[in-house]
DNA sequence: TCTGGGGTCCTAGGACCC
DNA sequence: TCTGGGGTCCTAGGACCC
């Protein structure tokens, strides 16, 4: 029996999610921008056709933004992690395995519901998902997870499917004529470069890659790519990853809302960086064994002074207190800093993460005091879990944190906080 | 003036060992 | 004059994803 995976994936997630509780917005151009308002990160299908790419700065595009109305949000990630978690909820009722890919998709085997008849049962998956939580989706369905990527796109641009494309569905001439249509570049895993490559040497659309060598793939490109090939093959590489992976590295870093010069600015988004990855290496019950903390001013000022550089230091013990952490990284900071640069951005990065199950003991623990580091650290969790993040903090976080960043066109957190809640007037 | 953040995997090449 | 070969580990860098 041959496996059936259905990708289902948001349709411009973050800009649908904006216009969920603001339907003024319904049919008007609309972009999502980067932390500090960076770039465009989401667009709605009005902007996409008004010709705004993906990851285009901000302020090049402000002037045929004023001309055209369109409406630019600054990110709401509280809000888009909320409405994901809905949508996810609501997925895995369709079935019992489930691997949520992204922040906007996920994969779901659909062994066992044939019966239902797969495309009828994407339909179902999306009315559910429009009528509760608001947001437009579509369904790719394929025996492999690239070729449900793909077909998922077709789904999405070619009205004829309404919205769910099932490459079951598809005769082989079909699949032939819809491949040869595709530029190579839609597949999953060729990004540009590789694409550029590919059409070097002559391969141009999906079916020359699926046709392709896959030794001679293998040797041009890598392992990676020879996959690729199999997969569009219809012969599955990829396996569903239900549970997701303890991560390997956890990385915090932000560009600041203006330049910083002074250390003990530096000093501030260190620590408050290094809080935030702690907290996620709590979350996965993981301990660290390195900190790697970088600065560097603003790459795109090329007349200014440049500096960029990273050092890691490694932990006599593996950790995951916070107050451990940030000191080793505060003291990474001091060997990196350099005075007279105008920085734009630093990062933290925990790295030689070992569960902490894995511990080993050591003749020297000093048990009473890893009892109350682990307690101390489970109380700041929770309180920030209950009153938000940031509620209780190191004072090496900074009070003021003037460096932070931007984000001037926040939309309310609709449905993570009490004050901001929309409310409804009967008329 | 203004250019995101967080991950993974693979490969090549050097160091080192026997 | 002639100067091995193979394995492992580590790191940096590149490519990809959303």
């Amino acid at each position: 029996m041959p496996r059936n995976l259905a990708l289902i994936d948001c349709n411009n997630f973050y800009a649908s999610c904006e216009r969920v509780f603001n339907p003024t917005l319904e049919g008007k151009p609309l972009v999502v921008l980067s932390n500090n308002d960076g770039c465009v990160v989401a667009r709605s299908q009005e902007a996409k056709d008004l010709g705004i790419k993906m990851g285009v700065p901000w302020f090049q595009i402000e002037g045929l933004a004023k001309r055209h109305g369109i409406i630019a949000f600054s990110s709401n990630y509280a809000l888009y992690a909320d409405m994901s978690n809905r949508v996810m909820a609501i997925l895995a009722s369709f079935s019992p395995s489930q691997e949520v890919y992204s922040i906007d998709e996920c994969f779901l085997d659909l062994a066992g519901f044939e019966r239902r008849g797969f495309t009828r049962y994407g339909q179902e998956m999306r009315s559910a998902i429009k009528r509760w939580v608001g947001l437009p989706v579509c369904v790719g369905i394929a025996p492999t997870k690239t070729l449900a990527k793909l077909v998922n796109h077709v789904a999405k641009k070619r009205p004829q499917f309404d919205g769910v494309c099932n490459y079951n569905d598809l005769s082989t001439d079909e699949i032939d004529a819809l491949m040869g249509e595709l530029p190579v570049s839609e597949v999953w895993g060729v990004g540009c470069r590789h694409s550029a490559h590919l059409q070097q040497i002559g391969i141009l659309t999906v079916r020359d890659l699926r046709q392709a060598s896959p030794k001679m793939i293998r040797k041009q490109f890598s392992v990676v790519m020879e996959r690729t090939v199999a997969e569009l093959n219809g012969e599955p590489c990829l396996a569903l990853e239900e549970m997701a992976p303890a991560k390997k590295q956890i990385m915090s870093s932000r560009s600041f809302g203006r330049p910083v010069f002074a250390l003990d600015e530096l000093a501030e988004s260190v620590a408050s960086y290094m809080s935030r990855a702690a907290e996620k290496l709590r979350r996965q019950h993981s301990l660290a064994g390195a900190v790697q903390v970088y600065v560097r001013t603003n790459p795109f000022k090329e007349r200014d002074p440049q500096y960029s550089h990273g050092m890691i230091l490694p932990l006599a013990e593996p950790t995951d207190d916070t107050r451990r952490l940030v000191a080793a990284a505060i003291i990474v900071l001091r060997r990196l800093y350099r005075p007279g640069f105008a920085y734009a951005k630093t990062g933290v990065m925990l790295t030689e993460i070992i569960a902490a199950t894995q511990r080993m003991p050591t003749l020297f623990d000093d048990t009473v005091g890893m009892t109350r580091s682990k307690n101390l650290m489970h109380a700041v969790d929770r309180i920030n879990q209950a009153y938000g993040r940031g509620t209780i903090r190191l004072a090496a976080e900074g009070l003021d944190q003037h460096w932070k960043m931007r984000a001037g066109r926040r939309s309310p957190s609709f449905t993570t906080c009490l004050a901001e809640i929309p409310i409804a007037r009967a008329i």
